[in-house]
DNA sequence: CGTTTCAATATGTATATACATAATCGCCAT
DNA sequence: ATGGCGATTATGTATATACATATTGAAACG
């Protein structure tokens, strides 16, 4: 009823009210409009702005609050945040998942698929010692309008045949191989480098501009299954990771 | 209502309802209680069990299938999800121990020690509420001849009130540390940087080449104990991780 | 016997309200 | 002036309530 009525674009999209507040103040974040610093409007600022209560406008702030977009102080009102903490979490590596954490819309997109007989290269990213069969797969992830991160696959058609099959335009790798091959070890590379024409290209970042690289091999009982290599842009990224010594 | 009067441990801390009912799943599925695929309850039954109203717990709930622990399905349920966590192994590593499996000879030297009380920058980076004396500490790790990492330490003397009287000189902070206060909790961030000049300075290398930047915050009982960033020349350095699923 | 319909149920979203808490501003007294 | 103190203000948390929506299970129907 009169509740959604502010303005709908022609789509007659039907998002919630609360969603719509939480992509508005993150477009003019995102989009510069409005600086690290900048005081959002109050509450109840918003609450006349959208017509709706100050329980709706609180639930949106508090998210962004929590996502690091922005800093709430008592007495003072909210502010725009330096870019920073976007955080993700080191355990399982679900980009989907790390996306839609920060409250951003997640797309998948798949960039090249090769087939190929495994070259030096790709058996020593995998550790095989024989020739084989290899997948080699791009793909970007994006977090909103912006790529989120760079994805470049490997997979063993030898231990993971059924993926010659399997086109990964609409399903990622990672999920796609998650409960299809059941993985016993893994082991993570976690570095920093300047990207490169290529990398600068796909993730829409400058020339040489820092990047976090996290690599993962993965076995499954001793079978090399895949290689991923992903590539955030550093000020997008930070890896969060929590230990509490020896029991869980 | 049992379940509300754990009561207060001599802190007086105070935690928000909604954060316990968070805690209290949360523990239950990381710590394998409740398997991936178990129904919890429902959030009439979580009304009642913890004495509060629907709202509350529904925003704990949402927050926790945000956070990808659990899927929500109407008029069947909230569950949890497939992929438990891995125990994520990064340990707290030492660099002397790093750079001599290197076979390159390992020297220390403590660039700066200052001890002030905390400002608010020091409090955001321990996670201290209140004020109170902190010691900075600047040092370089080197290999051989070339500068290895660049470390900046925070520990709060709140907790580790000897430290005040060390001077660090001989002995690097982390090695200090360690035996000497039990940590119980540890969070690590990771990140990419671009160095800017005192870094460039410190490392010997060019400005704004990549960096990778560890984190550590360390906490004992409760208490901040200790930050920790440091900070390594991209092309010297690579994180390595290597898990097994945690067996449940 | 299969299909359609409908009511029951659990979650999703929103409202109005209330009181607590922290930070700030301005007033007042020294 | 100036240092302290109370009033004001914005956020933090919780409540009770209402209705929407998706899904399920069972009853009604052809």
């Amino acid at each position: 009823m009169s509740l959604v009525e502010t303005d709908d674009i022609e789509g007659g999209e039907s998002i919630s009210l609360h969603q719509r507040i939480l992509s508005d103040i993150r477009d003019k974040i995102l989009s510069g409009a409005w600086a690290p610093g900048h005081r959002i409007p109050f509450e109840h600022e918003l609450t006349a702005q959208y017509n709706c209560s100050r329980m709706t406008v609180n639930k949106a702030l508090s998210q962004l609050a929590k996502a690091g977009l922005i800093e709430r102080r008592r007495r003072s009102g909210s502010f725009v945040r330096q870019p920073q903490s976007q955080a993700a979490v080191l355990e399982l590596h679900d980009i989907r998942i790390e996306v839609e954490a920060l409250g951003l819309p997640y797309r998948y997109e798949r960039l090249a698929r090769i087939k190929r007989r495994s070259g030096a290269e790709d058996r020593a990213l995998l550790g095989l010692s024989a020739p084989g069969p290899v997948l080699a797969l791009e793909s970007l992830h994006f977090a909103g309008e912006r790529p989120f991160a760079l994805e470049q696959r490997l997979i063993n058609l030898s231990a993971v045949a059924e993926a010659a099959e399997e086109e990964f335009l609409d399903i990622a790798p990672g999920p796609w191989l998650i409960g299809r091959v059941p993985w016993s070890e893994a082991e993570h590379r976690i570095r920093a480098m300047a990207a490169d024409e290529t990398i600068a290209d796909a993730l829409d970042i400058d020339a040489s501009a820092p990047c976090l690289v996290v690599e993962r091999r993965t076995w499954s009982a001793e079978h090399p299954v895949t290689h991923v290599r992903f590539i955030y842009p550093a000020e997008s990224h930070t890896l969060v990771a929590r230990f509490t010594p020896s029991q869980g």
